[in-house]
RNA sequence: CCAGAGGUAGCUCAAUGGUAGAGCAGGAGACUGUAAAUCUCUUGGUUAGGGGUUCAAGUCCCUUCCUCUGGA
């Protein structure tokens, strides 16, 4: 049995680590994680499971044990979806067909990786994921309601493919799942669906209604979270969240800046991952305690390491963080290595933003 | 001392005698189920000093200074 208290933020294991960060650095904060289908599928991990298990006759050597990461923390996989709208979509790398998403990526022009619903199930259960997501069909969200609303029927198509074969991958696993505003505990792999729908409430009422008809555990706030000015869209967030029956478990993919997770987190939505922390720690902005930095949110202020005016600052990054960086470094050799692109200064910054990020998720609950 | 090659932005270097530029560095932004360790924007110049030729000189000529490479 595994408990989540909520709401809970899962940093982005995208290429099977946090990018940047040694799991080990950030293991007594680490709730869960998130890890990415369509690139494990690539990188070629199952595979590489599946050699470790052969060669020492059943070791049972799963993702877990591999990466060493605690029993009760919860491993999420992507279901490599979203390198539909990133991959496919914006950048021509292949095309999405009844079957599956085509993906053809540069680096091996002539061949095709046909990910279908059912391969990210296997995959993904190969991995040993606590929660699986359905292979689904997002769009940026401008599209015309012919096109949202095709996608959004996909994304209903292939949920039902998923879930038919999740269920031929645990078949014996009887487990009871029990959720609560403030928590979540279950006894067997979760799959969480996707809402689609994008910008339109109508589409995303159709969209939820269809899945729910369907059933899953959890379901997905997908698509592209920002409107056409980038701002988080609070409107749509608030019909995907209605567009379940009440008590759904909702999570909300790849939500966000701290404001938006506050705000999602008031409308009902529990669970959380984005790259956000850890990308925006690599680019030099660090996330603190509100007053202790340059505003920047509602709920937060940012310190932007990099700039001329922490070069001599002997400051810690936020006085009132807790985390293993504040208590043993100044931002003047945190600048120091960000201007100089030392790879420590990554992992430093990433360290502070995942660790700040757990802080403040917390203080929500 | 002699010969050759040089001296242009903080650095490395471009620029037929015709509007002095690039890369990096420096500065400022952006980032939302990771196509990245990324992207965007941007400040810097008496072209070593002085003189000359020319409508016009970083560019040609003279001179001084400095650097590098050979030679004695």
């Amino acid at each position: 049995m595994k408990t989540l208290s909520l709401p809970t933020f899962f940093p982005d294991a995208t290429y099977a680590s946090i990018h940047s960060l040694p799991f080990h650095d950030v293991a007594e904060k680490l709730e869960g994680i998130v890890v990415t289908t369509l690139h494990m599928q690539l990188i070629g991990i199952t595979e590489l499971l599946l050699k470790i298990n052969n060669e020492g006759s059943n070791l049972d050597i799963n993702y877990r044990s591999l990466a060493n990461l605690r029993d009760d923390m919860v491993i999420l996989s992507d279901s490599g979806g979203f390198q539909v709208l990133s991959l496919i979509h914006k950048h021509k790398l292949g095309k999405v067909t009844e079957e599956g998403a085509i993906f053809k990526l540069p680096d091996s022009p002539k061949k095709k990786h046909l990910l279908t619903p059912e391969l990210s199930q296997d995959i993904q259960h190969a991995i040993g994921s606590d929660i699986r997501v359905v292979l689904d069909v997002p769009l940026m969200g401008n599209e015309d309601r012919k096109t949202t609303t095709e996608a959004m029927e996909r994304t209903t198509r292939w949920a039902a493919r998923a879930k038919e074969q999740y269920n031929k991958h645990t078949a014996n696993n009887k487990g009871e799942v029990v959720s609560t505003p403030h928590s979540l505990s279950f006894s067997r792999p979760l799959l969480c669906a996707v809402v689609q729908g994008g910008n339109d409430p109508e589409l995303r009422k159709e969209s939820g209604a269809q899945l729910s008809a369907i059933g899953f555990d959890l379901y997905g706030f997908g698509g592209w979270p920002l409107d056409e000015k980038g701002f988080f869209n609070t409107k749509i967030a608030e019909a995907f969240v209605n567009s379940l029956p009440a008590g759904s478990i909702t999570y909300g993919m790849g939500v966000g800046t701290p404001d938006d997770i506050a705000i999602s987190h008031k409308i009902g939505m529990t669970i959380f991952d984005c790259v956000i922390p850890t990308r925006n720690a690599r680019h030099g902005s660090l996330f603190v305690t509100k007053g202790n930095g340059e505003k920047a949110g509602e709920t937060f202020d940012l310190v932007r390491i990099g700039a001329q005016r922490y070069e001599t600052d002997l400051s810690p990054i936020d006085k009132d963080c807790d985390c293993p960086v504040c208590k043993n470094y100044t931002r003047a050799y945190l600048r120091f290595l960000q201007k100089k692109k030392n790879p420590v200064g990554y992992t430093l910054a990433s360290l502070h933003n995942v660790w700040w990020y757990m802080n403040f998720v917390k203080s929500l609950r």
